[in-house]
DNA sequence: ATATTTTATTAGGTTAACCTAACTTTTTTT
DNA sequence: AAAAAAAGTTAGGTTAACCTAATAAAATAT
């Protein structure tokens, strides 16, 4: 039906926000290049197949969008992606850092049942190992409430639901900091030189830099 | 390291016993094209590659031989395929005609630590879910003693450990038949006139034809 | 030992995804 | 409104895997 690279072009549209709707607007031919790392040349080769596919739109001089049968196909590769890599942390114990590379192979995999059955069998999980949320069977996204640690006021507590930095570096460092998904946290000083935050959990108390708490999300 | 393709080659080199000692023994051009449904120009063109990387020797006119790190390589693919069986079947309740398509995808990920991950998660299997023999991480593939029913004597009783033909055909034809993996059964006599075989299991008494029982494991 | 058949190889072509370099078209700035 | 910058497109080239058709070499049969 659709090749890897195809959905991975499907992906990174639905990444930018392709949607017509809400959010940052489509993107453009450059914009789509950048983040797939590839020339916009063969971009271009390869809107044009996705065109006559019926999976995309471009109106005049730029600006792509999903169309609905791009835009059903785009999610379940987003399914696919978080459902392996939540096998990979709950089952096999990846860390957090580790599980992207892998899922990003296995999102790939073709076959009527498989995905489901690994649904099942992780037991309904709805969102995967950096909080992101996984979508359900007919393409229906969760919707995402997202308060990042730098935005929640002082005194606000909550456990750390998720990441908005995927990277393996800034997850490592997350690790090294003693922080994971999951873990409850008290956010006690916002610190305005800097914007700093200052926060406890289990007794001990840490501070952040501003960068990490506006990559941290919490509820 | 290696594409799929060339994966696929090696492991079919394997099956067609590629390898110098005992079996069939080594394979040429057009019989790998055939096991591989792939034309023999396009065959000679990937061998020339496999040369190339020091995974396999052409001897004079013909005759194809794996190289040490060819079967080496060949054989992890095998495992691969063989630890991903175990988890469709074990795991995600697929039938044993389903998993091999699916396996087939599966055993081309590539990650450092994905399959012994697995292997652990599944409880370290020695066979996959025809009854075949999982080789462990250094490249040993356990000794398989195979017995067909056909070759049983008489009065034999054990349990079905594998199948020589994994064919979905013929793998959903045993579940018509009630045979499964594991079921534990009695020869009661070969029946000379047509070579069928009948047998008694769970109080229940059936005949197979010679051709089934060729291709029925017993232990 | 010659003819036939089988097996291997070469030549030339296709498709999917990529690339660089050279435009062209639109948008933005001056 | 002309110049500059940005965005999109075209042209021509590469590599991996496939194909068909033609040919060469070896094995087998007569």
């Amino acid at each position: 039906m659709f090749t890897a690279t195809e959905e991975n072009y499907l992906k990174a549209l639905f990444r930018l926000g392709a949607l017509a709707e809400g959010g940052k607007g489509p993107a453009g031919t450059n914009e789509l290049a950048l983040e797939l790392d590839i020339r916009p040349a063969t971009v271009n080769g390869m809107l044009k197949k996705l065109r006559e596919k019926g999976l995309v739109e471009q109106r005049r001089y730029g600006k792509i969008l999903l169309t609905e049968p791009g835009r059903l196909h785009a999610v379940e590769v987003i399914r696919k992606h978080r459902l392996w890599e939540t096998f990979l942390y709950d089952k096999l114990h990846f860390s957090w850092d580790e599980v992207h590379d892998v899922a990003e192979q296995l999102e790939h995999i073709r076959s009527v049942n498989l995905i489901d059955r690994l649904e099942e069998f992780l037991g309904y999980p709805s969102v995967d190992p950096h909080g992101d949320p996984i979508p359900d069977k007919n393409g229906r996204m969760p919707p995402e409430v997202r308060r990042t640690l730098a935005e929640s006021e002082e005194g606000h507590a909550g456990r750390i639901v998720g990441v908005c930095d995927n990277s393996a570096e800034f997850l490592q460092y997350l690790d090294r900091l003693g922080l994971s998904l999951g873990l409850k946290l008290t956010i006690t000083r916002h610190i305005p030189f800097d914007g700093s935050v200052e926060l406890e959990s289990c007794g001990i108390r840490m501070i952040i830099t501003r960068k990490v708490a506006e990559n941290l999300l919490i509820d």
